[in-house]
DNA sequence: ATGATTGTTTGGAAATTTTCAAACGAAACA
DNA sequence: TGTTTCGTTTGAAAATTTCCAAACAATCAT
């Protein structure tokens, strides 16, 4: 019989490492979390270490990072001396609010530059003040439609979560 | 008086390298892109070299991958025998398409994962399907907002390009 | 206090990415 | 056909990022 579990978490890190490198994060985050979505426990760095092959360096460092972007999160653990991770509840809205602030720095971006553009009074620079102006507004509304996106998956999220309690 | 132009300039390559670069892409996309942003013409290949300081070799690499990406487009420039480029007309909504897709395949991910699982009929990995639910809904959540935003986002874009014209 | 166990920091090695210079190829012109 | 002017490709250098091993710090147990 083959095993099942080591088959499909094996292919989880692998398949997580891929998406968050492609988008521009560490190979090792997506490791990371990936053995924490498969497993049911929480898991302490050197299960984490022994589990990816890695040294407790780079994981220590890793974990930390994930920890401050709340992707995972510490958990306290009775009767034991060891950090324990787990994924963090919201996990997914989490990374996505990360993302949320950079898409709001490229409306202030263009914001600041458009306003730069117009001190000047320079007619050379319309376009570049039109591409601006496009450009504030489309992250604006952009803004707004992630609003929207993260209050309906609070109610979603509610939703699935009163499911699985009932 | 203080050369406005290049202020401007110097400070949008700056500023735009930061941004991609945050976004996981390399800095110099963001350079391109801003030069041929603050650019009301078409630059040549050269010119893009000068203006940032840069030789040939990676300029022209970058240049075809940001026409890949549709964000910039080559131009015909009669009586020249240069390419010229330009920003895309739509490079916005065609950067958020990237995005789009990774996030389509977020969801192709915890899809076959959750089937994976599923097709096991493990009962130790409820954990791990309970969990790629949660994450195949996000992301299909996520796909409807995006939609959403891209769909006002063309009727905006009209309103916006209608004002300039008449 | 001392020793054992665990996480963090750090200096440098390894790997990856970025960049350039030069060779190359293609197209236009003479 | 030969020459010039481009853009692309390529091999290696430079820079950056990732990673490990070892030193270190902190905490707990004895």
């Amino acid at each position: 019989m083959v095993d099942h579990h080591s088959r499909i978490k094996r292919s989880m890190i692998q398949v997580f490492g891929d998406a968050y490198h492609a988008f521009g994060l560490n190979r090792l985050m997506g490791h990371v979390v990936a053995a924490l979505m498969f497993s049911p426990e929480p898991l302490s760095l050197d299960d984490i270490c022994k589990q990816l092959g890695k040294s407790k360096g780079p994981i220590s460092q890793i974990t930390r990072r994930l920890a401050d972007h709340n992707l995972i999160r510490r958990v306290w653990t009775p009767g034991s001396r060891k950090d324990y991770y787990e994924v963090h509840p919201d996990i997914f809205s989490n990374a996505f609010r990360y993302n949320f602030r950079l898409i709001r720095n490229n409306t202030k971006i263009a914001a600041q530059i458009r306003s730069d553009v117009e001190t000047t009074r320079d007619e050379k620079l319309k376009t570049t003040q039109f591409r601006m102006v496009e450009m504030e507004r489309f992250y604006q509304l952009m803004e707004k439609h992630y609003q929207n996106f993260i209050d309906e998956w609070s109610v979603e999220r509610d939703r699935l979560y009163s499911q699985v309690t009932k």
